[in-house]
DNA sequence: GTCTATATAAGGATAGAC
DNA sequence: GTCTATCCTTATATAGAC
């Protein structure tokens, strides 16, 4: 296990904040470096190049979909199955890590769509995608499950300036969630 | 009524779709006026700054948006005109104008997060959906009726690879978040 | 593993002619 | 309304010392 604290973790960790607030492109490894206490060059030792930080840091989050996926496809294709495959994402998303992630992607989209990280991030979404609907359903059922997924996520923006407390609020999401991959 | 191909709206075309595509900091000035088959100085003469593109590219958008508002708050605060205001929102979308500003903000967020545009944007679509929220409604009421929202929206990219007319995708996003917001 | 120094390119923006 | 030419700043990335 290596040091939680040592340059090249905290230097995912700097850029990911960065990247969320101010945007992949407008934040620069100098700035990174910057806040850091380092030289620009010396982020170099670490990451070929920007793009490398990125790469690295969607490392973790597609395996853990990967694996999810994988589960999924193992069990049987039941209505219980689709909302265990939604507990767990929820579950997953309680990891402060792997939601700044996702919050990367969701708001660079247009900034990394042409990186290798978007494309493998899109596959396995969409894998996983497949395990909780069915082609054969109505467009109305596909888009439900979709939904599903799109609730956890959304929970963490709607509620803005509201009094409940985080876990209400994921409660909440996990109740809406649930109703739309039906099957109760 | 302006010429539909005058150098502004040429401008303001190209950019919006360079911008959905690349992202808006990857997107050069230079690539604008080269696409547009001009020279960059030129588009200084339409546009102060790039920032003042995006602001432009906005304006409609922000003012469609208000005016569904107004609408809403002169209802009564029925189901049906909450109702009725998602079936409004979803014609809008179906202007292809309309929805790639959309698109550009979803794709954009982080990029365009310290923009003007941005916290208008925001702020009207606050107004919008506090139109059809209550407050005192339980939190996965709430959340449901901002993802009925989320459905209009979702139905334009959850579909890829079906087989499904773009009519029959628009139908059941418009089935979905009709039953998402209650009150049938 | 981190530094200084530098190469190289591209960006947004402006001045002033036509 | 569009051009040429240029300014100024910043960016990614590299070379080579320590």
């Amino acid at each position: 296990m290596s040091d939680r604290h040592d340059t090249r973790s905290r230097i995912q960790e700097i850029a990911l904040e960065l990247f969320i607030e101010q945007g992949y492109d407008k934040t620069s490894l100098r700035e990174i470096a910057e806040r850091l206490g380092v030289t620009k060059a010396a982020l170099y030792y670490h990451f070929p190049t920007k793009d490398d930080i990125v790469n690295s840091l969607v490392e973790d989050r597609i395996a853990q979909l990967h694996a999810l996926t994988e589960w999924a496809s193992s069990q049987p294709r039941t209505a219980e199955t689709r909302r265990q495959v939604i507990r767990m994402y929820a579950e997953e998303l309680h990891d402060t890590k792997a939601h700044q992630v996702m919050q990367f992607f969701e708001r660079n989209q247009a900034a990394i769509k042409q990186m290798d990280a978007m494309k493998r991030m899109r596959n396995q979404l969409t894998e996983l995608f497949d395990t909780i609907t069915d082609p054969n359903d109505a467009l109305t059922e596909q888009l439900k499950s979709s939904l599903a997924v799109f609730a956890i996520h959304a929970s963490l923006f709607v509620f803005r300036n509201r009094d409940a407390t985080p876990e209400q609020q994921r409660e909440a999401a996990l109740t809406v969630a649930l109703e739309l991959i039906g099957g109760d």
